[in-house]
DNA sequence: TATTTTTGTTGAAACGTTTCAACATCTTTG
DNA sequence: CAAAGATGTTGAAACGTTTCAACAAAAATA
């Protein structure tokens, strides 16, 4: 491998100083230079397929360009839509994007913040994991601007850009009842994380502004991504004395795996059991009976989250925390309930 | 922002000088150094909180430890796993992944190309798109290490990791016409794509083998993300004068979209039409009668990638190409045609 | 005891940028 | 015609590492 041309190889070529070829490529200082000297070091770095060492330039300026995204799993469809956006976002401002999955592991989410904190990325976009508090306090006391995406944590004065959960949820139940439902079940993760949290309480502050009372039994709580959990939960919402008529998710991994299940079942939907769910999943669309869900507004999440990291690399330290409304998308898996 | 701690504040709280510093921390010479200096510089270190500067030592080593991965499309559920299966293979290998979506547009591609260049990354992984050969030999001759996935250039002696494409549509095919099928359309995009005249090449020969007389009005050409188009070759296939009976599809995104059409019409899968299609998406595993599909060994494509990778950073460099088996997983799109 | 080897440590150069301060030379101004 | 300003260019330092070559001091060998 032949050694890449440098600023001083140009220079040479042009017979200028190093100083000057910087200037022109930088398009800085434009009305001091001479129009030929500058198409002279032009034609020079171009000829030689001059590239600028971002190494070394960040080594200088003291920034990357680069923006760590982390999250739970790129595979999981929300996220990878997510970085999607985001990667298109950043790219709009000259930034690139490195990114990583937590597994919502806390251990795992460490490493992947001192990997990126290691490449003196300029800043992070996180959806935290559970028990990550300490770390993002710790990102504060380092001064390290980042925003919170997704998850937030309620006493911290982080930035984030998040879902109206409660509000979503709040939505889709009420949705459900005034569709004719009396009993509905609830399916959630076993979770510390407040976003999740958020959604049992819409959800139960929509039954109690309804008048249902509703039993602790309606609320199943499963492990993360145990898909067997999910199955005895459905079982159990269906088989108890008086079975639930409709089921709401959380999430569109749990959405997932119940819907395959039910799908093995004898139930119909929505005559028997309705259901909703968070998050636009393409699966769930060629269902039967494609799932009402809570549509989140990605574009909007991922450019909030760029909008506000950069004006944080721009040292307004202001503190920026969205919420944004989530829109119920109805559709036959929740329609009317004809035998009530 | 208090400046970040350097080698030289650590060299200078332990008393020491900064090359001991970084010999202690980079666990070098450890024979030769003195265990308690050791040990008192790792307490300063830790103590300052340091973080060694990427930018400083790339530009001295030459290394950026970091690798560039360039898709289609980062949120095409195909794609998003591969991420996810390289980040995990790089991680172990003390690799960071920067990502970019090209949209299939050889411009984009061009630019991204670009920027991870600028950014030295030490090697790049890509799904090339259309057209992109120029650029690809331009990186050969910058003696960027790279290796192609998923898509190829049979004329360019490039390293890559693909799947056996004849191979696989020509094992579906054979596969729908041992099922009764005796009628069968494709459904591709028109494309200059190597991999994907492979699956058709694999169809038609699958075609000829079985003595069956095709007609070209059984190939329709779709342009790329088109769902319109889609909807007017499956149209056009099914109100032919003898209409097919059989439908194979070249990717994902074309089985996702012919199939919510398809769910739209008075057509009844399989016993009218055998459906099947490359690459497992979860969008068709609810379909009420579930694709069978040629399934991609993920993991080993995305391991072979970064292995065939790391080999060409460490300078080996004979060339490497991989094509690997696909699996055909057969479900009810397909069974047996019971009415032939 | 004189020499060699081992142990422990260090100064300084280099990587490729950016940018300050300075310097000519030429042009304008009073 | 001297002073001031504009124009065009440059040397050198700095960013934080890594690593070569060198050097003492202590230990082992002759």
């Amino acid at each position: 491998m032949t050694k890449k041309p440098s600023l001083k190889d140009i220079a040479q070529k042009a017979g200028v100083s190093v100083t000057l070829v910087s200037y022109v490529l930088n398009n800085q200082k434009e009305n001091r230079i001479n129009k030929e000297t500058a198409k002279r070091i032009r034609a020079a770095a171009s000829k030689l397929n001059y590239r600028t060492n971002q190494a070394a330039r960040s080594l200088k300026t003291n920034k990357t360009l680069t923006l760590g995204l982390i999250v739970a799993d790129i595979s999981n469809p929300f996220f990878s839509g997510l970085a999607r956006i985001i990667e298109d976002e950043a790219a709009s401002m000259n930034y690139t994007v490195i990114f990583g999955s937590s597994d919502e592991s806390e251990e795992k989410y460490t490493r992947l913040v001192d990997t990126f904190l290691n490449r003196q990325v300029d800043g992070l976009i996180i959806a935290p994991p559970q028990n990550s508090e300490a770390q993002i306090k710790y990102l504060q006391k380092q001064r390290t601007p980042f925003v919170l995406i997704d998850r937030y944590f309620p006493d911290l004065k982080a930035d984030y850009v998040i879902l109206d959960n409660y509000g979503s949820a709040y939505d889709a139940t009420t949705h459900l009842i005034d569709n004719g439902r009396k009993k509905i079940g609830l399916i959630t993760y076993k979770t510390d994380l407040v976003h999740l949290i958020d959604r049992k309480l819409g959800f139960v502050g929509a039954l109690n502004d309804r008048k249902i009372k509703y039993k602790d039994t309606w609320i199943k709580e499963v492990a993360h991504n145990d898909r067997q959990e999910i199955e005895n939960a459905v079982d159990s919402l269906l088989n108890m004395n008086t079975p639930v008529d409709a089921l709401l998710f959380t999430s569109n991994t749990i959405a997932t795996y119940a819907v395959k299940y039910i799908n093995t079942l004898p139930i119909k939907v929505p005559e028997m059991l309705a259901l909703a769910c968070f998050d636009e999943t393409e699966a769930l669309d060629l269902f039967y009976a494609p799932l009402t869900y809570v549509k989140q507004p990605m574009q909007e999440i991922g450019r909030a989250a760029i909008n506000i990291l950069l004006e944080k690399l721009q040292n307004r330290s202001k503190l920026t925390q969205v919420r944004l409304k989530g829109e119920l998308i109805v559709r036959s898996s929740s329609r009317e309930n004809s035998s009530r």
